[in-house]
DNA sequence: GTGAAAGCGCTAACAA
DNA sequence: TTGTTAGCGCTTTCAC
């Protein structure tokens, strides 16, 4: 930065001034700074300048992976939100059992952020404390934390929503499958059973507990029993509820393989609005992870930039309905707008 | 940092030299020291290090979205391997022209980090020139650039083997479908295209250029016109070779809407060993994008910590081939065990 | 094996 | 509007 402001022949605080936007340098002098500057390549160290704000320009992002759609798609969003903002994003991933403990014995980011995004994580009391410690704001996507900011959108709304479609089209033998905890990465999957719950109590069609039905998303010899189970029902579903397409297009898979036509005999809903859905025609409630990502990236750089803010501010994202090729009417004796469907 | 040293009753620097895991610090004094740090709960200020060090501890990533299964593999073993060697990973994502635009003119990652990892782009030289610009490695994953390091996999020896594995299936008639440039998205077509040429040459088959077709991977439009394009032929394909497995999906998908069935009546063969791959039970090259991210990784850490390394080390990744479901011999003449298959 | 002092590159407060 | 000065928190000589 000196030889940028020898070449300008002006002091250091004068390029400094220049190079971070404030108004107090007359036209003149700026542009020869901007000059000298490109001329020398040069460009600040966030390293030496933090040490002086306090700030690190950073935020830092909590995810088991970074190869899951809704990840992905989120930080895609959030990425060049921060960056036109000025800030950087830094990946902290942990894979594995050994590298969450890492991270949570270690807190690397401690210091090194202005603010953590934490993913889609099933976290532990003692994790949460751990957080706690961090001395910055704390925001989780895709899940509750009491008294902490977070992002995520309504399951219990959305499901409530996809339930009462499969109501609408007249199917009265609703099921739901959920899918079981794949080591510490939550999928908000209860409230989606809450919603079904509560979209078929609305109803007043009782629950069965023989219609939930609980599957691992990539065991596919566990999704062929549980829809066994299903179909074995002395009243089997004319409908399945699958809390995420992945699992909704592996539904649909099984039953075809069995000779069961979908949407014919059965039709499927998923959750997400994954690509996957547009592909095999699924019908399902979306969500929008490019939104959160960028809801999160909002809050994040206001819970930065303003000290006043709402510490605990929860964002919440509305679902929609996208009704494709997979439900119909149940033997063409419902339909969407005929109602509540409840005769 | 002055806070553990008072607490420990010892010198800032040789808290520093404890916490750094310099051997010059007598074990009683370390123990005094690392409890005062953990009561503390103090971690290093990396800013304040880099100043001294000249080191930031990051590694940065550009890469134009993380909604993608090579590049989300790629960094999800990466970002582990890069934190067990205390390195942090830094997202550059330039989904728009004009994110990526405003990254090679800012430069962001300039003295922000200590190596570069390019992933799939198709670089004009002007960027290139630009990169050469940062005072620090950079390592091109997927890609060759001469004279710098870089990490990829043999395409034209993966699409040797693959075309070669379905003329020992006894097909002469195989088509390639390549994909055209989704927007400066690199995915080392051309020499996958030559893979195959070379194959078919070796055989004595001569090339045909109505055999090779060109889409965009997400339009189903286009897809189905060029499968009609082959299907029209005079002698149509018997296999077709994808470039990809999205690609071959769509291929498949559209030929089977078409009544042909697939394989036995068109042999369909894709690249990489996407997960949809193994789902649609699909014959692929694979790739490991898991392998490439960590050869990235220590690539990177050898070019940072060791100044006399090769500045222009190549890392050239084997593919393998995945025989499944969708590619079977031409009308049971031919064999994979069967030789070349030339007779 | 340990401490004192200098300084990394920048920004902020103050002076001019 | 611009320059001067004093650190930010750490590492690294260089003494001891």
């Amino acid at each position: 930065m000196a030889d940028v402001a020898e070449r300008a022949g002006v002091s250091a605080s004068t390029v400094s001034r220049t190079l971070r936007g404030l108004s107090t340098v007359s036209p003149e002098v700026r542009s020869r700074v901007e000059q000298a500057a490109r001329e020398l390549n040069f460009a600040v160290s966030r390293q030496a300048a933090s040490l002086v704000t306090g700030k690190t320009g950073v935020v830092a992002v909590l995810a088991p992976t970074l190869n899951s759609w809704f990840i992905g798609s989120a930080l895609s969003t959030l990425g060049p939100e921060l960056r036109a903002a000025g800030m950087d994003l830094l990946v902290y991933l942990t894979p594995e059992m050994s590298a969450r403990a890492d991270f949570f014995e270690r807190l690397p980011a401690r210091r090194n952020a202005d603010a953590l995004l934490v993913f889609s994580f099933d976290l532990t009391d003692e994790e949460t404390a751990r957080l706690d410690d961090l001395q910055m704001p704390v925001i989780y996507v895709s899940q509750h934390s009491d008294g902490c900011p977070s992002v995520y959108v309504d399951d219990v709304a959305g499901a409530r929503r996809g339930t009462q479609h499969l109501l609408n089209l007249g199917h009265r033998r609703i099921a739901f499958v959920q899918t079981i905890g794949a080591s510490g990465f939550s999928f908000s999957s209860n409230e989606r059973l809450i919603g079904y719950q509560q979209a078929l109590t609305g109803a007043g069609i009782p629950l069965d507990d023989e219609l939930v039905v609980a599957t691992v998303v990539s065991d596919k010899r566990r999704i062929t029993e549980a829809v066994g189970e299903l179909l074995s029902l002395r009243e089997p579903p004319t409908a399945i509820f699958a809390e995420q397409d992945e699992l909704a297009a592996s539904v649909i898979w099984t039953l075809r393989k069995g000779r069961i036509d979908v949407p014919e005999r059965i039709s499927v809903l998923g959750f997400d609005d994954h690509p996957l859905a547009e592909w095999s025609d699924l019908s399902t409630i979306a969500q929008s992870p490019s939104d959160i990502g960028r809801a999160a990236g909002e809050l994040a750089r206001s819970l930065i930039n303003e000290p006043d803010a709402d510490p605990a501010r929860h964002i919440v994202l509305p679902t929609r309905l996208i009704p494709r090729g997979s439900t119909v009417p149940l033997r063409g004796d419902g339909e969407e707008t005929a109602g509540n469907g409840a005769g």
